[in-house]
DNA sequence: GATAGTAACTATGATAATCATAGTGGCAAG
DNA sequence: CTTGCCACTATGATTATCATAGTTACTATC
């Protein structure tokens, strides 16, 4: 490839966020963030992704101020990578792919019955399915507002990758 | 670059997305269907992108079910490219990106006072900012539901790749 | 009827991002 | 003093991307 073009000089909002988002590593990267995961190689094992484009990626947000690099321990110094407030508000985009593809990317019997993940409003208790307003209180969802649960099949298979 | 590693074999919903929205391109190119432009030459020239790219990206779009082409004339054959149910389901995940860029993506005195973009609820009439429900009714925005409004910067700038 | 114009692409070659794999540095534990 | 852990960096083959130019199939103008 060639230098790739910055769009960081257009005026047009997704324009901007596709300078960013528009890359698999950085959306991946950023779910696994959002599923809690914070070290280095628990990312780069569990997005299959290999430790430079980890490495590259999480320096971009980190620069980017998506991310903050924070020591957990000195010696030896280690480090966690956590979402700052501009990073866990991209949860409304990620959130938003999720729901699209469970409406349209998955074949009938690929998943157990229900959704690859499923998403309980922690106020009111309610399934939200893919909806951005639950639909058991009527209240706008956020970060935070959601607690996750994987399907059986998501689960096998992120304990395969850990492993 | 090696070959792309294959997500769509992964279960996680936000894995399946990112291996068709992971890519600048494809970002650029729906926002552009999104916006009403159908032609070729078009989105070419709006999205700064290459012939040979933007033909690439429409077959892939085409062949995950999310544009279909259309011929519009014959004699010589002509195509446009539009969104399918799959693609304008995609509306969901454009809108939240605009709105993540318009919160964070600018710096003061970039725009001219407003977004860069702004929406209006046609049901009501009320200026949506970024939310997701209609802060003057309530109602939840969807594709459809929303009237776009470039700023007189995003307007010019429009102008600019299109001449 | 030769020339210019339009729309939707395809071809070519240089450049650089990506992947797979292996290796490094700092430290603790056995 | 060897093994293991964690967070990376280094290397080399592969291939996607960009910029530019060219092609195809017509219509319209001179």
């Amino acid at each position: 490839m060639p230098k790739r073009a910055d769009l960081s000089a257009t005026f047009c909002p997704v324009g901007r966020s596709a300078e960013l988002l528009g890359d698999r590593a950085v959306l991946l990267i950023l779910r696994d963030l959002f599923f809690g995961n914070r070290r280095f190689d628990v990312i780069a094992a569990n997005t299959g992704l290999g430790p430079q484009l980890v490495s590259a990626r999480l320096k971009l947000l980190e620069s980017e101020g998506v991310v903050e690099r924070r020591a957990y321990q000195e010696r030896p110094v280690r480090y966690e990578y956590w979402l700052t407030d501009k990073g866990k508000d991209l949860f409304d985009v990620l959130y938003a792919m999720r729901g699209w593809a469970e409406r349209w990317a998955y074949r009938d019997g690929e998943t157990d019955g229900g959704p690859a993940m499923r998403y309980i409003h922690r106020a009111c208790g309610a399934d939200v399915g893919t909806a951005v307003v639950c639909p058991g209180c009527g209240e706008p969802l956020g970060y935070g507002d959601l607690k996750g649960e994987p399907s059986a099949a998501l689960k096998a298979e992120q304990a395969r990758r850990a492993g």
